[in-house]
DNA sequence: GCATGATAAATGAC
DNA sequence: GTCATTTATCATGC
């Protein structure tokens, strides 16, 4: 039995899966709205990692692969950050 | 499964990464990132088995049976011993509230 | 076919 | 030394 755990676990961390569309709309939430600095501290990733149901790790593999490929081609992302400006403005109002 | 095209070969004479150019304030450009052979990793891996922590006469060894500089090495096992540490970290958080254990 | 999450080299703060 | 990063690469999803 602790055989077929530990060969699960093994897997369970190669496959890869993407989150689930409200988690990555909370990511993406914070990373447009902290744009000058995304650098989560160690309490605002465990928050985040509690509200999108994910590990820490995970929301810092999210945040680095984020800041690079963000500032590696800002243009593809333009419409995105604009959304997410637009809903933190909406909330903001509210 | 064959050797590293060591890219830090083919510039300038740069024989060891302790060799400084005179230009004092040069950016030195970051090294380009290269993933090592089968090779390499079983005998790093090899050794890591025996002693996470490496010494310097080991290292040196290692480095020249791989054909990586001293840095290298040292780097991989400081590397190695961070992954080893969330292997640990994620085995834990995986086998802990499990109804099966 | 790229988007995306995870991992592997490499750097730098401390 | 650790450790959060940057960057490229790998593996998978779709």
């Amino acid at each position: 039995a602790v055989m077929i755990l530990r060969s699960r676990f093994l897997d369970a961390r190669r496959k890869r899966r993407n989150f689930n569309k409200q988690a990555t709309e909370i990511l993406n939430e914070y990373f447009y709205s902290h744009l000058s600095n995304p650098y989560p501290s160690e309490e605002a990733k465990e928050e985040l990692a509690k509200k999108c149901g994910i590990t820490v790790s995970q929301v810092s593999n999210w945040f680095g692969n984020k800041r690079i490929r963000y500032k590696k081609n800002i243009g593809k992302f333009q419409e995105e950050a604009n959304i997410y400006a637009a809903k933190t403005a909406v909330t903001a109002t509210n | 499964e064959e050797e590293n095209t060591n890219p830090g070969s083919s510039a300038s004479s740069v024989t060891k990464e302790g060799s400084k150019s005179i230009n004092s304030s040069a950016p030195r450009t970051r090294k380009k990132r290269c993933p090592y052979s089968k090779f390499q990793i079983r005998e790093l891996e090899r050794e890591f088995f025996f002693n996470v922590y490496i010494n310097k006469e080991k290292r040196l060894q290692l480095s020249r049976m791989l054909n990586l500089t001293d840095r290298q090495v040292k780097i991989w096992f400081q590397n190695r011993r961070m992954k080893e540490k969330k292997l640990s970290r994620d085995r834990l958080q995986y086998f802990s509230g499990n109804p099966l254990l």
